[in-house]
DNA sequence: AGCACGCCGACT
DNA sequence: GTCGGCGTGCTC
């Protein structure tokens, strides 16, 4: 009650009936800051002469809605508008700083309208939220009038002032040359780069460790777009890969061209970061996903790393993938485009196929001299020929090939990640639960799937506890340490690291040590692994889904990428039964495993050769949704099918939810997302409960 | 989330 | 005949 007073008298009888309109364009339109999708649209609010000036386009605002102020952008000043509501007068500019430009808007409503969701959703992640502080250290500066066009030396160097001393290490180590030059039509690249073109290429990356290392060519290609003119921006999955690419620039770029963008740095950092681009102080930016919206003006490049690792997923509504975000950037920017990896997405085959993009990659004879030795075993041994072997758990040659690489340098040891199959113990004695077939780890790939071999694939639905007799499993957090542990047993005088989850090494040195690591927390050697042993091989592929294989071999590629060349004694040992995915890692053939990929999926009908959506909701909320969409005949319905309970959206699980796949062709993407996006909002307008959530294009749906 | 407008029951 | 219940729908 003393609230609601309070409030009544802090907001003073509105002078604003009084005051006069700005005298030209007096209509500001305004998004608003709100999560409802049926208003996801702009409002059109009367601009007073006092706010004229300030009130330009790229703002953030305040207004009154309904009810409440909210906070908005002001997008678009106007002449004149079309609805017929009284329009009320804008509330305050809150700051001067015009942070949604109209690319970034216009990229925010693209990305919108290709995953049916709300622009605010996706502004929400292109835009950081403001720190006043910061804004000041930008006082009296011109957006946009850093450094290219003007000799602005001057604020430059007040800017260098209050920023301190650039703590840039001196340039150490020579730059290796141009790293393109390994794959055919690489040089031609960077040339093109460099002449202000905007070529667009896949590439498929040999090295993860070195002066010859991915970060090496990703910063080539940005030397390349700098010295163009130009700006870019480089998306990677998490901050390991992020601090290796801002490494790898320093040798490529003059310092503070280039900086780090990521929610993770905390909201000072990086709105400053935000405004340094935002004012032309740094043309570079370098993040996780949200950089692909980074406010770099006079775009040349987009590039990103790994494009297959799922860290570029979006979390929340719209779900957004920074390779999507970076694809639409770079076709209305008219940038070029560099999506590399040790791997090949089948998303980016399909770039290749339709002629989007060139394929850059190396000779067959680099790539057998530039990679390790590949050898495969199968997933079971002889427990009894091989004491040893069965006392550290994995197959004999795997266990020679460690043996041997520690007398020469770090081992790699890759286990499956923690959580994604639990290893299982005895609820009683604590002993792991084993296979009874070949004394594999028994896991659990979800929480209500029985009990089956790490291993052989073997499921045991009625185990019970040799040593105690007990039927009671319980599931252990430790995969990677568990490992760890019992390869420590095996080689009793080595070190063990073990890196996963809370606890990732960046870097090991190069001292013989057993490094044991889940799929993307392999430290990186200085001069490369010795040896790497894939375990896990046959649980990874034996995952229940449309991209086990892909990303398998993803896995295990980076983690190859990693371990000396086979001319340098690198030897990687891969533990699984699967003969296709094996032999592409063998051939080491990421472009062969992609195209037989793809080629898969268009037989089927399948994504990345079709667009889809996953709806989810109440059996009648979908049918509902989906007869409304008046969808052409081309595309395909699946379902509604009831989906296990694993990832609850609101708090009430006590509802059955459903779920109906939609596969659409590209040509009609274009109808049916913003079919979809507007059905959302007209349910959610009418407020008749039962939402339905939609994903398009989710990578791991299937 | 609030506020208007709208169509039914109780009271002046 | 008018005041007011709160039940749907819109909010520049």
């Amino acid at each position: 009650m003393q609230l609601s007073l309070l409030h009544g008298f802090s907001t003073p009888a509105t002078p604003v009936g009084k005051s006069q309109p700005a005298p030209e364009l007096p209509i500001a339109r305004v998004l608003l800051d709100s999560p409802l999708p049926h208003l996801d649209r702009p409002f059109d609010y009367l601009v007073p002469a006092d706010l004229s000036d300030a009130a330009v386009p790229g703002v953030r605002v305040k207004v009154r809605f309904g009810g409440q102020e909210l906070a908005g952008f002001l997008i678009e000043r106007l002449a004149s508008t079309d609805t017929t509501a009284r329009l009320v007068n804008l509330g305050k500019v809150v700051s001067a700083v015009p942070v949604l430009s109209p690319e970034i808007l216009g990229l925010a409503q693209s990305v919108a309208a290709r995953c049916a969701g709300s622009v605010h959703d996706v502004l929400r992640v292109a835009v950081p939220p403001r720190v006043a502080r910061v804004e000041k250290e930008f006082a009296d500066r011109v957006p946009g009038a850093g450094t290219q066009d003007e000799p602005t030396a001057g604020t430059a160097e007040k800017a260098e002032e209050k920023n301190g001393p650039s703590d840039a290490p001196p340039k150490q180590g020579q730059p290796a040359g141009n790293p393109f030059r390994r794959y055919a039509h690489g040089p031609r690249f960077l040339s093109h780069l460099a002449a202000g073109h905007s070529p667009r290429a896949v590439l498929s990356s040999l090295r993860g460790y070195g002066p010859d290392a991915w970060p090496r060519e990703i910063a080539a290609a940005v030397e390349a777009t700098v010295l163009s003119g130009r700006g870019a921006v480089v998306v990677v999955p998490d901050q390991k890969d992020l601090a290796r690419v801002m490494d790898a620039l320093q040798d490529r770029v003059p310092a503070d061209t280039a900086v780090r963008l990521t929610g993770e740095d905390g909201p000072t950092p990086r709105y400053r970061s935000f405004l340094r681009l935002l004012y032309g102080d740094a043309s570079v930016a370098v993040g996780t996903r949200s950089a692909a919206y980074a406010p770099v003006a006079n775009l040349g490049l987009v590039c990103i790393w790994d494009d297959a690792d799922d860290l570029h997923a979006e979390q929340r509504a719209p779900y957004q993938h920074a390779r999507d975000v970076l694809l639409l950037r770079a076709e209305a920017a008219g940038a070029g485009m560099l999506v590399a990896s040790h791997t090949r997405s089948t998303e980016a085959q399909r770039l290749i196929e339709s002629g989007w993009a060139a394929p850059l990659d190396a000779e067959r004879a680099l790539v057998r001299a530039s990679t390790a030795r590949v050898m495969s075993t199968a997933d079971t041994f002889n427990l009894e020929r091989d004491p040893l072997a069965a006392r550290a758990r994995i197959p004999h040659a795997a266990w020679k090939a460690a043996q041997d690489g520690l007398k020469r340098g770090p081992v790699l040891v890759q286990v499956a990640r923690t959580g994604f199959s639990p290893a299982l113990s005895c609820q009683d004695c604590r002993e792991p639960a084993r296979c009874r077939q070949c004394q594999g780890p028994l896991a659990q790939a979800g929480r209500n799937s029985p009990p089956a071999c790490r291993w052989c694939a073997r499921p045991e639905p009625r185990w019970h506890c040799p040593h105690c007799g007990s039927f009671r499993l319980r599931a252990s957090t430790a995969g990677a340490g568990r490992t760890a542990e019992e390869l420590g047993r095996a080689f009793p005088s080595v070190t063990v690291v073990s890196s996963a989850g809370d606890h990732i090494r960046s870097e090991v040195p190069d001292a013989p040590a057993l490094v044991v690591a889940t799929p993307g927390a392999e430290p990186v050697a200085p001069s490369g692994y010795a040896a790497a042993l894939l375990l896990d091989g046959t649980a990874m592929l034996s995952r229940q889904s449309l991209r086990a294989q892909e990303e398998t071999l993803r896995r295990w590629l980076t983690a190859s990428a990693l371990v000396r060349p086979a001319s340098e004694g690198g030897v990687v040992v891969v533990t699984a039964d699967d003969t296709a995915t094996v032999g592409h890692l063998l051939r080491w053939d990421p472009a062969g495993a992609a195209e037989r990929e793809l080629a898969l999926r268009r037989e089927l009908g399948l994504p990345p050769a079709v667009r889809y959506a996953e709806l989810t909701g109440s059996r009648e909320g979908l049918e509902g949704f989906v007869s409304r969409l008046g969808l052409p005949e081309s595309a395909r319905i699946v379902g509604p099918a009831p989906v296990e309970e694993s990832t609850v959206h609101g708090a009430e699980a006590a509802a059955q939810r459903w779920r109906t796949l939609c596969f659409f062709p590209y040509s009609e993407a274009n109808v049916i997302t913003p079919a979809m996006r507007a059905a959302k909002a007209a349910l959610s307008a009418r407020r008749t409960g039962d939402p339905v959530y939609i994903r398009v294009d989710a990578p791991d749906g299937l």
